[in-house]
RNA sequence: GCGGAAAUAGCUCAGUUGGUAGAGCACGACCUUGCCAAGGUCGGGGUCGCGAGUUCGAGUCUCGUUUUCCGCUCCA
C-alpha cells in the first residue's frame, strides 16, 4: 500500500469505528469540518490530559485558564490579525494563479519608481559633475510624466485601501494594464476579500460597530488575562499560562482530513520571562516539548525540528516540531519567541499597564514571552496515523490494529466471557463492575472469541480479559495484550494493578 | 477559487446497448461452536449525493449543484 492509499484507508477506519465523522453528514457534510465520535472524543480527551498535566502539574509555575472564544475587537488590532489576516485577492483566469490585489498594485508602483530612478541615473551620467538632481526631477518631462502617473495611481490606491473598495482595486489593475507575471494576460476575475477571521454580530442589530471575531488563535486570551493571573495567582516571573481551546480560521483551502480545518483546537502555553533571557527559555522549551512527544513511544525518528528562516512580525526566534505524517513531515507544534510584541501592543492599545515589577532587582518591564503551540487535531492525527497497522499474521490472515500508546487508548480493557452460558457472563460482569471506575471498559459477548479480539484490536484496546471455565474453579482469567497477542493467566484480584501499570497516564508523566 | 477523478445499504463494491435495485461483510432474533475474523435459519435496512432536462421509461444519457480525493493556490 502506498502512503496515499494508507491515508485513505485510515480515514475510512476512523469513520467505521467511531473516531471521526464528517460534520453534518446527512446534509452532505460541511467542507473540512469534522466531528469526533464516541471513540475519538476519548482519545482526544486523553491527549488533552497528557498535555494539561505535563504543563500544569509538572511545573509549579504554570497555571491554566479557559478564556472565551469572543474577545474585544481591539484584541485583534493589537495582535496584528486585522491587518495581516485581511487579503484582497484576485485570480488570473488564464494562468489560474491567485494574487493579492494590493501587492500587484504595490509592485506596479515600485516599478514606476524604478523607472524614475533610471531616468535620474541617465541624467547623472549625461551631465556628470554639474548634475542637479532636484532640478532634473522637476524639469525632465519623462520624470514628470512618470511622477504624475505614480501620484495618481498611488492616490487612488490609498483611497481604495482606506475604503476597502474592492472594485476600485480591480479598476486600478485594469487601468494600469497590470498583467499576470505567468500568463502575461489581463484576464482578471473580480477582487474578493478573503478574511481569514470569521466574524459575527453582537446583539441583534447588525451594524459595523457590533462585529466580533471568532478567535483565530487562543494565545490572545492568555495575553489579555496576563495581568489578572499574575496578580491574583501571585505569579513571579518566569511563569507560564496554559490553555486548551477552539480557534477558527477561514482557510482558503482546508484539506488533508483533520490536518487543516476551519475549526480546530489548540493547546497553547505562554511562558513569560525577563527580557534578555528569552533565548535560554526558548531552547529549554524546545527540548521540553520534544521530550513530551518522544515520551509517548512513537519513535524519536518520526520527529524533527524545523527552524524558521523567515520570522513572523512578532517573533525573534521560531521553530516547528514536525511529525512524519502519512503525507510527509509536517508541522505538529510551533515554538516561538514572541518578545514583548503582544503584551506591548495590548498595553499601548488598552492604555493599561502590563508591566511586571521585579521584587528582587526593583526593575519594571513588560515581560518577553516564549510560546509553545500545538494543534490538538494534528496531535490526534499523528497518534492515529502512527498507530494504524495492517499486519500479516503467521496463518496468512491479516489483522487491522491500532497500536495506540496505551495511556491514550479510548478503551483500556474489554471483558469477554468465552461463551455466553455456564455462568461466565456473570463473572465477566462482576469484573466489569470492579474495573469500570478506574478504566473505560467494554463488555462483549457476541460472536466468536477471535472475532471479538479483532474488534478490540481495530479500536486499539490494549487489553482483553477473557473469562473461561477455569475461572469458575480458581478465579483466574486470561489477559491478552493487543500488540503481541500474547496471553497470560492472572488471578482476578491482580487485574486492576496489572492493567494500571500500562495504561495509567501518570506512569508516563513520571518520565518527563 | 481553478483543473482532474469520484459519489449505489452502516462498510467494500457489482449493476450489460436506458426496461421492476443486487452480493459479501456488518446489524437484529433463535439454534450451534468455543482462545485469535467467515456455521445454520429467519429478518430489518437503499426516493442509487441533490436538482432539473431528454425519454413511454433514467442508477445508466445531458446540464447544473453539493461533498470528497489528487494537483495547483493559500497558510501573520
Amino acid at each position: 500500500m502506498t502512503q496515499e492509499e494508507l491515508f485513505k484507508v485510515l480515514v475510512a477506519h476512523c469513520k467505521e469505528y467511531g473516531y471521526i465523522f464528517p460534520s453534518s453528514e446527512i446534509y452532505d457534510g460541511l467542507a473540512a469540518v469534522y466531528d469526533y465520535g464516541q471513540m475519538g472524543v476519548e482519545l482526544k480527551n486523553n491527549i488533552k490530559q497528557y498535555w494539561w498535566n505535563a504543563m500544569t502539574r509538572l511545573n509549579e509555575n504554570i497555571v491554566g485558564i479557559d478564556a472565551a472564544v469572543f474577545m474585544h475587537p481591539k484584541t485583534w488590532v493589537a495582535s496584528g490579525h486585522v491587518a495581516a489576516f485581511n487579503d484582497p485577492l484576485i485570480d488570473n483566469k488564464d494562468s489560474k494563479k491567485r494574487y493579492r490585489a494590493d501587492v500587484l498594485i504595490e509592485d506596479y508602483l515600485a516599478k514606476i519608481e524604478e523607472k524614475i530612478n533610471k531616468e535620474v541615473e541617465k541624467g547623472r551620467r549625461k551631465f556628470g559633475e554639474s548634475f542637479d538632481e532636484a532640478k532634473f526631477r522637476e524639469t525632465n518631462p519623462n520624470v514628470l510624466r512618470e511622477k504624475a502617473h505614480y501620484e495618481e495611481v498611488h492616490g487612488r490606491y490609498l483611497k481604495a485601501e482606506a475604503a476597502n473598495d474592492l472594485a476600485e482595486y480591480r479598476q486600478i489593475i485594469l487601468d494600469c494594464g497590470i498583467v499576470c507575471p505567468i500568463s502575461g494576460t489581463k484576464n482578471w476575475t473580480d477582487v474578493r476579500q478573503f478574511n481569514l477571521m470569521f466574524s459575527t454580530q453582537f446583539g441583534s442589530v447588525g451594524d459595523e460597530a457590533n462585529t466580533v471575531y471568532l478567535r483565530p488563535e487562543t494565545a490572545q486570551g492568555i495575553f489579555v488575562d496576563y495581568i489578572n493571573v499574575q496578580k491574583t495567582g501571585r505569579m513571579k516571573i518566569p511563569f507560564g499560562i496554559a490553555q486548551i481551546g477552539k480557534a477558527f480560521r477561514n482557510e482558503v483551502v482546508a484539506r488533508q482530513f483533520i490536518f487543516r480545518m476551519r475549526e480546530f483546537e489548540q493547546m497553547e502555553m505562554e511562558f513569560f520571562v525577563k527580557p534578555g533571557t528569552e533565548m535560554e527559555w526558548f531552547s529549554k522549551w524546545k527540548e521540553q516539548r520534544m521530550k513530551w512527544h518522544v515520551n509517548l513511544g512513537m519513535g524519536a525518528e518520526n520527529y524533527r525540528f524545523h527552524d524558521h528562516e523567515k520570522l513572523a512580525h512578532y517573533a525573534n526566534a521560531a521553530t516547528d516540531i514536525e511529525f512524519n505524517f502519512p503525507f510527509g513531515f509536517k508541522e505538529l507544534e510551533g515554538i516561538h519567541s514572541r518578545t514583548d510584541f503582544d503584551l506591548g501592543n495590548h498595553q499601548k492599545l488598552s492604555g493599561k499597564k502590563l508591566q511586571y515589577f521585579d521584587p528582587e532587582t526593583g526593575e519594571s518591564y513588560v515581560p518577553y514571552c516564549v510560546e509553545t503551540s500545538i494543534g490538538l487535531d494534528r496531535m490526534f492525527l499523528a497518534v492515529l496515523s502512527h498507530s494504524y497497522k495492517v499486519e500479516q499474521l503467521e496463518n496468512g490472515e491479516t489483522r487491522t490494529v491500532l497500536s495506540l500508546p496505551a495511556p491514550l487508548a479510548p478503551v483500556k480493557a474489554a471483558i469477554l466471557p468465552l461463551v455466553k452460558k455456564d455462568g461466565l457472563p456473570e463473572i465477566a460482569r462482576e469484573i466489569l463492575r470492579d474495573l469500570r471506575c478506574d478504566f473505560n471498559c467494554q463488555y462483549d459477548e457476541k460472536d466468536s472469541i477471535g472475532k471479538r479480539y479483532r474488534r478490540q484490536d481495530a479500536i486499539g484496546t490494549p487489553f482483553c480479559i477473557t473469562v473461561d471455565h477455569q475461572t469458575l474453579e480458581d478465579r483466574t482469567v486470561t489477559l491478552r495484550e493487543r500488540d503481541s497477542m500474547n496471553q497470560v493467566r492472572v488471578p482476578m484480584a491482580v487485574l486492576k494493578e496489572k492493567i494500571n501499570e500500562k495504561v495509567n497516564l501518570n506512569e508516563i508523566l513520571k518520565n518527563l
